[in-house]
DNA sequence: TGATAAATTTTGGTATACCAAAAATCGTTG
DNA sequence: CAACGATTTTTGGTATACCAAAATTTATCA
């Protein structure tokens, strides 16, 4: 294997680690550890952080270790709006440049999506949703746009995860996919701007659900700044 | 000096001689020559170059030297497309959410582009062009879309300096942003948001002709992509 | 005992050495 | 002489050594 290049897989294994939780958000990531425990030098790893940092995973401080990122509401808010704008132009470009063969793809990866819905795992159905919203993305047929709406995906991937493990809001999710690969397939530009810009709205809506909920549990605890760290 | 980090200062200084074409497009970066000729060692210097990578300015190829972006016609106006959607975003959150203050700041530098227009430097005016932009940006109280903004801000800016030299359009462009200054004071945002489209779509017609016309000044040449490496 | 300062350790930043893969050069051969 | 191939050189990738700034610990003093 091994397409990438060494710091992209180190990269990768660290993302995997921080987006299943196994690196808690507010943990320091000390680069000789971590290289060691990969078997690989410290060059390498610190690339690598540097990809995360980029993607907003970590969070770079100057002669400081690196820590894994603790989005607040407010960041994780901001983030989608940035996101919503992306989704919707890819959508209305999509409508414009994508192949047939794309929204089949996209077409199959909802009905794949339907088909696992009642599944117990939550990580194959929410790998499926991301890679829904991406194909779309990729379907503009615009690169540039496709690589920043890539960013904020993974940026967002642990949030939007632990959201949908909750599984709240799964059937409206299942049937606005499937109103967006119908208005993609009927080349609807405004229909689709539309329905992807609810579908996010919807998307912070669940994510504000989990803030609040994980505020009410901690309740006497410090009020600090209202992070997801301590779930 | 110096606030900002070694690999930022290396990048900061490439980051000129790119933009001011001291390094032209297609040019390959050898990390070892740079980094001797700023004095410094191979490792600042590779970080500056993932730094303008990120921004798109360098191409990073595996095991090859990086070489200075040369973006073709199709790749800018995917670039401006993207742009355009976020300066909405960002027009229409400003009028939300910026300050008395930062509308002033925005108003002052459209005064001062009015002023200067008359001035042959044409890197000032610039500058101040960029910076309009940026502000409005940085208006929206979302600093992921600062940065984000900013991003592509710094991917357009060779290809958008070189265009905005011709002068062209000079007036059409301070008109617009006299009435996009217009609908942010007055927080109207659907018209701000109009006003920015228009504003990015005639940048773009006059990109499409500064590449046209270089297309047409190397007629007999070898009809390659059509990139805007020979001015 | 609590606070503060000195000493020690940890850790990121930078320089450098070494390696392997490209690229360029040069020589050989049909 | 052109084309191919071996050899040398260049250059990015990785490992490691060294340094300085933080962070931590420990010792000292009020």
């Amino acid at each position: 294997m091994s397409t990438h290049t060494l710091p992209e897989q180190i990269a990768n294994s660290l993302r995997r680690d921080i987006l299943l939780g196994k690196l808690a958000p507010g943990t320091s990531i000390k680069e000789r550890d971590n290289a060691a425990e990969l078997g690989v030098s410290r060059t390498p790893m610190r690339e690598a952080i540097r990809i995360l940092a980029k993607e907003g995973l970590v969070i770079l401080r100057p002669s400081r270790s690196p820590v894994v990122a603790d989005p607040s509401l407010k960041e994780v808010t901001d983030d989608l709006a940035v996101m919503s704008a992306l989704e919707v132009l890819s959508g209305k470009l999509a409508c414009a440049n994508a192949t047939a063969e794309e929204l089949d793809r996209i077409a199959a990866l909802q009905d794949k999506m339907l088909e696992i819905s009642g599944d117990a795992n939550s990580l194959d159905f929410f790998e499926t949703d991301m890679a829904f919203h991406r194909a779309i993305a990729e379907a503009s047929h615009n690169p540039a746009l496709a690589e920043t709406h890539g960013a904020y995906i993974a940026r967002l991937w642990r949030t939007r995860y632990l959201s949908a493990s909750q599984r709240s809001d799964r059937a409206r999710a299942l049937h606005q996919h499937g109103e967006i690969v119908r208005g993609l397939k009927a080349r609807d530009t405004e229909f689709v701007a539309r329905e992807i810009e609810s579908h996010v709205q919807h998307i912070l809506i669940n994510i504000s659900d989990l803030f609040e909920e994980r505020d009410a549990r901690r309740a006497g605890r410090i009020p600090d700044s209202t992070n997801i760290s301590d779930i």
